[in-house]
DNA sequence: TCTGGGGTCCTAGGACCC
DNA sequence: TCTGGGGTCCTAGGACCC
């Protein structure tokens, strides 16, 4: 059996912890640059503001229900949700981390609602977050007992222990909601008449391969209780790495998209390091604002080969900006940029090149001591020149919390 | 005025090989 | 007149996830 914990609002609720004045209160929280609703409590939700709406159209209902809105404080969220997933672990030999927010346990041996409810105490006791748990023979049959442990119980707990409670839910869960069918994948299902995650089970497998991919496949034998998605306990390397950032205002001029590109590649640069891992390339793109229908849309992409696996900073920034150079055109309002790092391969599987002038033994040590110096001393101590003046570019964030548990001048103090 | 960021996997089609 | 068969690899685009 297989247990998902699922935090609930997680970063709305990350945000209750130290300030128990918006316990029962509606909280969101916005994307960069206060974009975007990215999280609600279950009293936003009530209120009707959607996930992904724009902060700019629900202005009114803000003022009016006095919503508490935060800036995204991912420095907060990442830090509780190691501290979540160190207590599940205390609890579990074999757990998968899935998301910030979410786990796959195993819970074969001892596969019990009490065991579930137990934990999510305790969770809930050592940091302050709710949890729901669903447990079930499969990750996809996991994730719908959470749903309805979420939405339907008191306990925040749910088990599927038995074929014929499983049928029942089937029947009444909508075929969009299963995990892995998206909103394209239901609206072709619905066309056919398919509308419930049973209807859906019950199909025919060929059917489903031929009109569909091997995913909803796979999707169906799980809904059958048959494994698919076994618990992956190794952590995988990224594949790809990627940093973009929207501009709070749009941009034409090069050497801030210079600034830009480059921070970005370095940050990257950054990632790959943290992973041991080399890139084989580097891409860049920009875009125009896609929301403006009356302004051309631009959005050039590129990619640069490289003839060394590396992850030295001032080489991929350099590969970025020509790149950069190479797609820039002066007609355009820029409203964002990015870097993607690709062709990721193990740091230790470098394959040279004949013809390769760099001293790559020195460059490394270089990058060692600055990844050192700024993770001791606070990100952005040590940077390259060419990304400007980092601090003045930082990102909207009008409504940040304090850094309560990574920052020391923002610990809470207790006055007795 | 104001619309996020970071990933994965699958498939079809083209280029290429012998 | 008549023009094969069996592969691999790469990429773009699309779907999905949080």
């Amino acid at each position: 059996m297989i247990a998902l914990v699922d935090c609930n609002n997680f970063y709305a609720s990350c945000e209750r912890v130290f300030n128990p004045k918006l316990k029962d209160r509606p909280v969101i929280v916005l994307s960069n640059n206060d974009g975007c609703v990215i999280a609600r409590s279950n009293e936003a939700k009530q209120l009707g503001v959607k996930m992904g709406c724009p902060a700019f159209k629900i202005k009114d209902l803000i003022t009016r229900h006095n919503i508490n809105v935060f800036s995204t404080n991912f420095a907060l969220y990442g830090d509780f949700s190691k501290r979540v997933m160190d207590v599940i672990s205390t609890e579990v030999e074999k757990m998968e981390i899935y998301s910030i927010d979410e786990a796959f346990l195993d819970f074969s041996g001892y596969a019990e609602k009490k065991r579930g409810i137990a934990l999510r105490q305790k969770v809930k006791k050592w940091t302050g977050i709710p949890v729901s748990i669903g447990i079930a023979p499969t990750k996809t049959l996991a994730k719908l007992a959470g749903a309805i442990a979420k939405k339907h119980t008191k306990s925040g707990v749910f088990i599927f222990d038995d074929g014929n409670l499983i049928r029942r839910a089937l029947n009444i869960f909508p075929v969009e909601d299963i995990w892995g069918i998206g909103r394209k994948n239901a609206k072709k299902l619905n066309l056919f008449g398919i509308t419930t995650a049973l209807q859906f089970r019950e199909c025919d497998s060929n059917w489903i391969r031929r009109n569909f991919s091997i995913n909803e496949l796979n999707i169906q034998k799980e809904l059958y209780m048959e494994i698919r998605y076994p618990l992956e306990l190794t952590q995988k390397r990224r594949k790809n790495i990627c940093t973009s950032r929207s501009f709070g205002v749009g941009t034409t001029e090069l050497l801030k998209l210079k600034e830009a590109v480059g921070s970005y590649a370095n940050n990257c640069a950054t990632k790959l390091r943290y992973q041991k891992s080399c890139c084989t390339n580097v891409s860049v793109f920009l875009s125009t604002n896609p929301f403006k229908p009356c302004e051309p849309y631009y959005n050039p992409h590129i990619v640069t080969q490289l003839d060394v696996p590396t992850n030295d900073s001032m080489e991929i920034v350099k590969a970025a900006l020509i790149a950069l150079n190479n797609i820039y055109n002066d007609q355009y309002i820029y409203k964002k940029a990015g870097v993607i790092l690709g062709g990721v391969v193990p740091q230790e599987h470098m394959q040279l090149s004949l013809f390769d002038s760099l001293d790559r033994t020195k460059r490394q040590n270089l990058n060692k001591a600055v990844d050192r110096v700024n993770s001791l001393m606070g990100r952005d101590k040590v940077y390259l020149a060419v990304q400007g003046n980092v601090r003045k570019r930082r990102v909207k964030q009008e409504k940040l919390s304090p850094c309560y548990t990574t920052r020391f001048s923002d610990i809470l103090e207790v006055v007795i």
